[in-house]
DNA sequence: TATACTTAATGTATATTATACAATAAGTAT
DNA sequence: ATACTTATTGTATAATATACATTAAGTATA
């Protein structure tokens, strides 16, 4: 007799990066606990329907909490440890969430991207809603302080490959500070705002406006926008 | 009554990279199929039992294959759709080898590497195990054309920020030409032999030897060698 | 033994890209 | 008027990437 496969539930879950000023956020979700102990915070997730890949199952999720139709999606990596479900209380909470006993669950991870300032959709089967700097991240259920940790290098990977998701991460118009910050927070790192000025005007996707701050103290700064058409025709990151 | 959610077995299945000559391959394994139409060639791999995570059921696969201890290995991406049980003789094929009901099955893909000449174990359950070149690859049951098909990129990725895996491709000794060609096959370009030739000088992990080709007709090449040690004290790719 | 044949080995000039660095501009606040 | 804050911009240098052809060392054969 051989030993047993594994039979298993799967999930997806989502880290959705944000940004503000000069700091990247993530959207976590409170479960409706049992005896909750502290926030209960978690990435936003789901058990995978019978007719869904993970894909699909992913989407679904973030588009409940954005309402977004075209989220930029990524799977990046899946958890599969069966150490994952070995504290009973998030196991307690997954069978009362399913309603449904779960030995055994491994997880494909996902990142997206959203515009901080976006409003987000109540979700009944959550308290709350929230942006969360991921420098100071809360103790969560399974492997997901894990998850969002590993998370960011594959964002550095996918700016590389596909830099338009950081204008997924902006406002439509942006100032040239903004975006640099955007890139010192991704790679934990000062950019020279004169080179990165340089590289950036070599960016034809990225069009200044005649327009600039107002209500500021100080002097204002241009606005730029990104240009789908341009970048569909020729990529370049920095 | 909500949607039923997704139990289901999960797999492993590993591309093993070989070099030869100016090519890379693939091992593939001839399964004992029930009535097999052609060959009946597949990527190596495996359910996952219970006590594994998907790293270690990997691991499990190739170890047996290759009898090596410290395989490298890289989960690239999860194959999840609900499509690829969808041909019965796949499915058929599989319950004959796990003697269960499968209905639903998804996938962790993983790469690794290994040297070409490198004696393979006899495994019981496959009838053979060969090198495929990567150009000219069989049709394979489930997604398994796809899976080969997006690992050539991730091995890219791969060499990018681990240059040392290229070594575990490569004879003990090898000279700059089979690098060069090495890098041609993976990169799918060529290469100005003068200009690799530098960029192979500055890495100081590869160690020219006093040793030089026997028995060719025509000019002997130098012989290199890969040195850990300096490699494990700067990592610089090309 | 001369000649052809094959692949190995190597340097220089140029273009591109990355980096280091500081002064002036445009506005607000006092 | 002066101080304060952030925005904007150029030049010089270093590092890296690219383009390109001849000589070296051996084998095969006429």
């Amino acid at each position: 007799m051989h030993l047993a496969f594994m039979k298993t539930y799967v999930s997806v879950d989502c880290v959705v990066f944000g940004f503000n000023k000069n700091q990247l956020y993530t959207l976590l979700v409170q479960r409706n606990s049992l005896g909750s102990r502290g926030k209960d915070l978690k990435l936003p997730g789901s058990l995978i329907y019978q007719p869904e890949d993970a894909d699909e199952a992913a989407y679904r999720v973030l588009n409940e909490l954005t309402g977004i139709r075209k989220m930029t999606l990524r799977q990046f990596k899946s958890f599969t440890s069966p150490k994952r479900t070995s504290d009973t209380e998030d196991v307690n909470w997954l069978e009362f969430a399913y309603h449904d006993k779960i030995e055994r669950l491994i997880t494909v991870a996902y990142i997206s991207l959203c515009k901080i300032t976006r409003k987000l959709n109540v979700v009944s089967k959550y308290k709350t809603v929230e942006w969360c700097p991921i420098d100071h991240l809360p103790k969560m259920p399974f492997d997901h302080n894990q998850i969002v940790e590993e998370s960011l290098k594959e964002v550095r990977n996918w700016v590389e490959t596909e830099p338009v998701i950081l204008f997924e991460l902006l406002p439509t118009k942006f100032t040239a500070t903004e975006l640099r910050l955007l890139y010192e927070a991704i790679y934990n790192r000062k950019y020279d705002a004169r080179n990165f000025h340089k590289k950036m005007v070599q960016m034809e996707y990225i069009l200044p406006l005649d327009e600039y701050q107002e209500n500021v103290k100080h002097r204002a700064a241009r606005y730029y926008k990104f240009d789908r058409v341009t970048y569909n025709k020729r990529k370049i990151g920095i």
